[in-house]
Order: structure tokens, then sequence, then C-alpha cells
RNA sequence: GCCAGGGUAGGGUAGUUGGUUAUCCUAGAGGACUGUGGAUCCUCCGACCCGGGUUCGAAUCUCGGCCCUGGCCCCA
């Protein structure tokens, strides 16, 4: 039997409308905050990424040739598409520019516990704002989307200035090989790499940096950081709204294009893959071509979201099965359609059953029940079952959509 | 790319000194039952991940691959 491919997977209705759900209540959040949604290939030219994270990356990605010979890629993320975007179609449009996408990316990785292959993004780019107002609104944004979604989550801003400052008199490769260390919170291997380097001092610092939690120690520790007003005001907005995170000036995000603030979401119930959000302010544009716009933004792994909500139940659907006989079969199909007209899920009998089989069918399928017999198709009535209750009776059609919208889903 | 554990109908399972037609539950279809369901009974449907090897004979032993689950690496 043929397989899907390794790492992608199908979603029956039921959990189709437990993603939707969770969905729109992103796409809600977006849309109360003036984030309207844009859409990009799936592919591009394979360079978009290269530029953009190095060429490492292609080892990663799904690259292939097509027929005219160009070397493409299904996109591994959609910050670099979003950005090639805004430089081809809309350098000039009104500054800020706030949009969001919702989309599936491709990686190839090995999978496990909340990594697939084809995955999908919910993530928000904030364009030509430059601002620590600007800063806050995206991270208050990414707050209020993962609360909207019901997840656990604890979310850490940082910022790059207070790393970068330290390290400002190592080399660049250098300046990685320190930063993969913290980032892996291994101190020994800091310790000897930073010894070699003839900078044993600086462990001390880098830390302490990564343990302090307020403003004020990070500012001891890693001196006269440029853009201090800025982080100040950032953080104190962020504190103003009242919202929950933490500070943390260990992220590193690990990408040279991310220039101030930093953030990333965990899910307090997931294993080994939880982050479930990760962003920042970065400039990325003048890479592809364009001006130097600054830009800020962040996606959600939305499949994470959902392997840490679990088996949450979400609201069905009322269901109504339309069980008629031979005689009844017309009428039934205005029925149906009256139902339907008022918004209320009406399924037919489409497998010639009799009525017990219809029923006994209906009964695991189903909310309510309609008959439509020679009798109600001669008096223009229904016949309400309540397959819950098994209580029935027989009312005009306008009578019976009214008690189904009154009731709801009952299963 | 690396490590560990797995893979028998749609879902869940039984099945080793290798041996008839691979077990049971559930789901699905049909019937007993052409104006009223969930019970019961009957019938049907449907599987040994793929390939090579050993053997008279492989779900079972063996090798390779694929896939799944979790972890490492990576994580844009």
């Amino acid at each position: 039997m043929l397989q899907k491919p390794r790492g992608t997977r199908d979603f029956l209705p039921d959990e189709m409308e437990a993603r939707r759900t969770i969905e729109w209540r992103m796409r809600e959040v977006a849309r109360l905050w003036g984030y309207r949604e844009v859409c990009t290939p799936e592919f591009e030219d394979l360079e978009l990424f290269t530029m953009r994270s190095g060429e490492g990356i292609v080892e990663e990605m799904y690259v292939f040739l097509d027929k005219g010979g160009r070397n493409l890629a299904l996109r591994p993320e959609i910050t670099a598409s979003v950005i090639r975007m805004y430089i081809n179609e809309a350098k000039v449009a009104p500054k800020p520019l706030r949009w969001c996408y919702f989309a599936d990316c491709f990686r190839y990785e090995r999978p496990q516990k909340g990594r697939y292959r084809q995955f999908w993004q919910f993530g928000v780019e904030l364009i030509g704002a430059d601002t620590a107002l600007a800063d806050a609104e995206v991270i208050m944004l990414a707050a209020d989307m993962l609360n909207a979604t019901g997840v656990t989550y604890d979310l850490k801003v940082g910022h790059l200035s207070f790393m970068k400052n330290l390290l400002k008199d190592l080399e660049p490769p250098a300046q990685r090989r320190v930063m993969a260390h913290l980032d892996k919170k291994d101190y020994d291997g800091l310790k000897a790499t930073l010894d070699a380097m003839d900078k044993p001092e600086l462990a001390h610092s880098l830390t302490t940096l990564l343990e302090c939690r307020t403003l004020k120690e990070a500012f001891e520790i890693a001196g006269n950081i440029p853009g201090k007003e800025r982080i100040e005001q950032t953080i104190s907005l962020l504190d103003a709204s009242g919202m929950k995170y933490s500070l943390n000036f260990g992220i590193a995000r690990g990408l040279d294009y991310y220039t101030g603030t930093v953030f990333e979401g965990f899910a307090q119930n997931l294993g080994a893959e939880n982050q479930i959000l990760g962003g920042g302010t970065y400039r990325l544009a003048h890479l592809f071509g364009g001006d130097d716009v600054a830009s800020c933004g962040f996606a959600i792994g939305f499949d994470r979201v959902m392997v840490s909500l679990g088996e949450t139940q979400h609201k069905k659907d009322t269901v109504v099965a339309i069980v008629c006989t031979h005689e009844g079969r017309d009428h039934a199909l205005e029925v149906a359609r009256i139902f339907r007209e008022a918004g209320i899920r009406s399924e037919m009998d489409l497998m010639e059953r009799g009525l017990g089989a219809q029923l006994a069918h209906a009964s695991k399928t189903a909310d309510f029940a309609i008959v439509i017999g020679q009798r109600e198709a001669e008096s223009k009535n229904v016949t309400l079952r309540n397959l819950q209750t098994g209580e029935q009776k027989t009312l005009d059609p306008k009578s019976a959509i009214a008690e189904v919208a009154s009731h709801g889903a009952c299963r």
C-alpha cells in the first residue's frame, strides 16, 4: 500500500475541525490588531533562503530543479518570502505594514514529537516601524495570540545588544562559537573556549548575564549598551500592559540579522520540541536588494500548539438526519433545503436504507432525526425526534427548526 | 546524520521448540425487521510494512530497506 511521505500527516474531519477552531482564534486576534493576511508562493528560488540563512540550510530543505532548470525550494519558513514580497510589491506602501500569514512550510529533518516535515506556521510581520512601541506591540500581540489558543506557555523576552556588547571584541566566528555554548548552557565548554581565546574573564560576565532577570542587573554587567533608552521603553511598555513574561538575555535566535529585541515562547507540557513561538526585530530587506527597513515579527508553531492542547474537546455541529420513506422523499428534500437555509447541518440517507436502518445510522451520527413519510408529506409537517431522549413530536418545519436551533448539539 | 523501542484488517489485539483456511473485539456493509434507532442473532468485508536469505514449509529465524514513536544533532 502507498504510504504518505515521511514526516507528513493526514487529518481526518475531527482533527481538521479542531485545527480550524484554533486557527480562527489566532486569525481573529490578528484582525483585531490590524494585521491583514498575505500569501506567498509555496516554493521560491533557492537563493532566497540561502541568502537569509546560509548555504548550510540546503541540506535541510526540499530542493529541486524545475523543467526550466531553475533551482527552487519548498519554503522552510515564511519571513524571507514576506520580505521579498514587500520589496517586490509594497515598498512604497504607507508605513507601517501590518501583515500576517497562516501557511505550511517544509523542512527535511528527522521527525519527532512536534516536528514534522510539513508543518504550519502562524506568523506576523510588522514592517517599517522602528520604535519601542512597535517592538512591544508585536510581543503583546504574540502573547494575545497564544492566550487565545489556550496553551500554557512561558514567554521569554531578551535583547541581543547585551551579549553583542560583551562579545564585541571577538571575531564573528568566535562569537558564534561562544553563542553556541551559551545556547546549550554548556558552561564548561564555554569556559574552555574562552580560555583558549585568552578571554577567561568573559565567561563569568556571560554566565551572569544569562542569570539576570532584571534590566538593571543586565546593564550593570554588559556596560554601556547602545540603544539603552529604547530597551527600557520597550520593557516598560510590556510591564504597563500587565502581560506575563520573563527577561532572558541568553536568547540568541542563532541568526545574524536579528538586531535587537528577541523573544521565544515555550509550551509547558511538551518534551524536546517545546518551542512554540520565536521572533524578534530584524533587518533583512537589504539582503534581498531592498531598503534597509526595520521589521519585527514572530512565527507560532501551529502544530506544536495543537500537540500541546492535546485532546481538548471542541464544540461540535448540531447534526440533523433527514430520514424518509420513498413516498416522503420529495418533501424531505424540501425540508432539508430549508433546514440548511436556516444554517443547520442536515444529512439525508443515500444508501436506500429502510426507515429503521436510517434511524440506526442517525443515532450514531446525528443529534436529531426528522422523519418524513407519507403522512408528513401529505400534511407538509415533519416528525422531529430527539435522538438523545427519544422524545418525538410532529410539527411544522419552521417550529422544528426553532426547536433544533434552541437545543444545540447534544452528543 | 546518530541512538533506543516498535510495525498482524480502518482502530485495538492473539499468535515462538517454524507446520492446515491466522484469533478475538470494534468499526463498516447487508439481513432477521417496508413508519421508528442504540439490544440480540446471522452473513459479508477486511491484515502478517516491503524485499532478499535459510527451509519441504516463515507472521515466527536472518539480512537489508521503508515507516512509526521518543531522544540526540539541528532548529531559519
